[in-house]
DNA sequence: CATTAGCACTCTTGCCCCGAGAGTGCTAAC
DNA sequence: GTTAGCACTCTCGGGGCAAGAGTGCTAATG
């Protein structure tokens, strides 16, 4: 199993001509490309050698090999350069980051922007998640005589909010008392905690806490975050995707919906390790000729996210890696020293 | 220029069936479909004159007629019948709206999606506007040491937030005590009111002051809200877009980026009658193939946004008014309920 | 005189076919 | 083991062709 040095090199060049050309790539062509000291002939029968490990295949019988999703992996296993961004590369990045204003939501954008943007595919970044979401406190405030505006921020420094309707009529006055007495009550407690609580015996208070239980609940559950996704239109620009327009649909509903975050594994939470899942590599059907090149993001223990890549499996991985790595650096090391470590609360600001 | 009565007939008829077909109709097809006691060399003739008039074109010799965007106008202005949703099919929209939460920015979500869903095309929801937005109440939460979260609630009861950065160390308690002091000060105020306030002596007050400024001018530039769009999927599936994938990718970039609300007629701010904007109508060369189907939503006077459809010239435009109509109703009702009538604020949640 | 049947004409569409080109795989020679 | 040579296969694009759809004109009709 284990590829002879030439055959490697070999594999190699077909994957990095096919990410840059889309075109099944020939012996020939090979060898004219890279100024091997080999024939085309010799080239043929490696190749060959390499179609029977499964690792290239053909489209068909006079067309140029493709590579697997056996050979990509096997690429970024073991063949693939160790790729880090020129300076040049990380200060254009950078210099974006602080150019932006200091909001969590808006670095999010402007990461999968930037990766998107670098690699012409699509990119998501979700919005940083805590296990433990607690209470920080609790704002009323009047719209009409009988419904209020519930604003509640929790310990990852998101805001929610919701609209309460009441069956009595209710001042901004007796709200503001309302609000501080819920405040001291339960600063600092977790959904299950607050819910542990004797109920209230006012109809308002009970109407009040159950919404903040609800709204904790929903911030616990990280389906529930809608991620930010950016390329789209550059994703759908690649030749994949060209004139097959079912396809391009699929694909779309695909990143569309936010099921997606399903699609990515599990194990991804732990490490902010740049993690790649090829083709059929992934559970879902749905994404069986598609990539990820995903990374955690966030102080180790703190709130963290996911941000990374999505797009064709013909992907420039090399350079997607040390985009994606560079990118989740930045963005972890801003979420340090603007929203403090991982002891003091994690992660700020955040829509919806 | 006034159309003989079965000129104008057939012209409808045309425009129906091309709607459902998306393929040029032929004299003899016309006939057929809808039992005319004409002859298929009459109807010609007829389609000769309304092509004379500029109401239908030939895309080649030997093809059937397609409405051009000036008989889709006459069609809309003066031929189409007017069409009402059935009881049953206003039950099922209601019946979505009541299930849902009482949430402004679900029920712009939701809007669009029931649009989008019934016409088989795009469908946009602009939030709530005001004209004169004015402070309701601030919050300062704790962050770290040195950064703080500002939450500012507006009378349209938009919610926004901005993570700001100190230069010294503060604590809740005094951040607490600012934000009261603030609050009496400021309360009702819009933007230039407050602005025009002595400058405070304190850093950290002044820093405050300055973001609840910036934060009420943002909401306050109609352009900063970014609209809900649902149901590109479907607007792409059209056979419009089938296989030309340059005019599919430009449509979606026009759809994605939020310059499309500049090419929304200003006229439509002032009513809540639905407009119709057809291709070329548009200003802007980018929309001169599709069709808008527009209606602001709001109780008069106060808070209001637009709602509508976006697709292809080719859109069944009775079926699009009565539905953007009926939509557009059920939200100022629902607004005018939840949120208080014109004097009494107007709109609601809103994210960003 | 509006309407209609009939017919020639036009243009698209799908299809087949063919030749060029690219690439393989085998074989025989080095 | 490597390579030159060559036959073979398959795709791709263009030309040609027949079918089909639809028009536009003309002449006949009530």
């Amino acid at each position: 199993m284990a590829l002879s040095e030439r055959r490697a090199r070999i594999l190699a060049f077909i994957i990095e001509d096919y990410v840059e050309s889309a075109q099944p790539v020939g012996s020939a062509a090979l060898v004219a490309r890279h100024d091997l000291d080999l024939s085309s002939a010799t080239v043929r029968s490696e190749m060959k050698a390499l179609e029977e490990e499964g690792l290239i295949t053909h489209p068909h019988t006079s067309a140029g090999r493709v590579p697997s999703n056996l050979g990509y992996r096997t690429y970024v296993g073991s063949l693939m350069g160790d790729r880090r961004l020129s300076s040049a590369e990380e200060l254009t990045i950078l210099h974006q980051f602080h150019q932006s204003a200091v909001d969590l939501q808006r670095w999010l954008s402007l990461s999968a922007s930037v990766l998107a943007n670098s690699l012409h595919t699509a990119a998501i970044a979700t919005p940083p998640h805590m296990v433990e979401v607690r209470l920080k406190q609790l704002q009323l405030v009047e719209l009409t005589e009988e419904s209020a505006l519930l604003v509640v921020v929790m310990n990852d420094a998101a805001v929610l909010q919701h609209t309460l309707q009441f069956a009595e009529a209710t001042t901004q006055d007796q709200l503001t008392r309302l609000a501080g007495r819920l405040n001291q009550q339960l600063e600092g407690k977790t959904a299950t905690e607050i819910e542990a609580r004797v109920p209230a015996a006012a109809v308002v208070e009970r109407q009040v806490v159950d919404q903040v239980v609800a709204l904790l609940r929903s911030e616990e559950d990280a389906a529930s975050e809608t991620p930010v996704i950016e390329g789209v239109r550059e994703l759908l620009r690649q030749p994949e995707y060209e004139g097959d327009s079912d396809r391009l649909l699929d694909t779309l509903e695909a990143v569309e919906s936010s099921r997606l975050q399903r699609a990515i594994p599990a194990r991804l939470l732990g490490s902010n390790d740049v993690a790649i899942v090829i083709g059929d590599e992934n559970p879902a059907e749905r994404y069986r000729d598609m990539s990820f090149v995903l990374s955690r993001y966030g102080p180790t223990g703190g709130a963290g996210g996911l941000i990374g890549l999505l797009g064709p499996t013909r992907l420039d991985y090399p350079d997607a890696v040390a985009h994606v790595r560079y990118v989740s650096d930045v963005l972890t090391e801003l979420m340090r020293r603007f929203y403090g470590d991982a002891e003091e609360a994690g992660a700020p600001e955040e829509d919806q």
